[in-house]
DNA sequence: TCCAATATTATGC
DNA sequence: GCATAATATTGGA
């Protein structure tokens, strides 16, 4: 994937981080983005009854991680973009509760793959789902923050309002 | 099929 | 601390 275009089922969701945007399939939320300045996107007017059920859990769940709690109630994620690898390390994420971080390596290791911990930074940036899925909450071995699709900046603030330890 | 790029990590200087 | 090699997965030539 090189960019990550508009899609037209883009539907904003207030938080007190500012206004993300969640795209729906057929199958369920298949991605989440975060706010951008200068969105341009053309919000639908209001949430077509498929939807509105998921979109509804999907905004209470990010209000709630915002809050440092458990997301409670999740949408179905449609995960099927993602390679199986790629699927093993989100669910692996998952299970990540907040205000707790693992390391890239660990992740890994616990799927059988001891030297993988490069291939799970990577598997981590194509997280559609950024936020629910919690791909902040790994950090580097060293407790650094490493990367972040949507700006470090980002990650670092999900972690503060989790009050977990990070390194400067 | 091969090559280069990664949100890493361990080792050596 | 910084430079370098090793490692798994992915996407493109």
């Amino acid at each position: 994937m090189k960019e990550r275009q508009a899609a037209p089922n883009a539907f904003p969701i207030s938080t007190s981080e500012g206004v993300f945007h969640a795209h729906y399939s057929s199958r369920g939320l298949c991605a989440l983005d975060f706010p951008q300045p200068q969105s341009r996107r053309r919000a639908a007017g209001r949430v077509p009854e498929q939807f509105r059920n998921w979109h509804e859990r999907t905004t209470q769940a990010l209000n709630n991680v915002l809050r440092g709690k458990r997301p409670g109630d999740l949408p179905p994620l449609d995960l099927t973009a993602g390679s199986p690898f790629q699927r093993r390390v989100w669910e692996q994420l998952l299970g990540i509760a907040p205000g707790e971080t693992r390391s890239y390596g660990e992740i890994a290791e616990a799927l059988g793959k001891r030297g993988a911990s490069r291939a799970v930074g990577g598997a981590c940036g194509a997280n559609p789902v950024p936020v629910l899925v919690p791909c902040h909450r790994v950090l580097a071995a060293n407790k650094k923050i490493g990367g972040f699709s949507g700006g470090k900046h980002w990650k670092r603030r999900l972690l503060e309002l989790e009050g977990a330890g990070v390194a400067a």
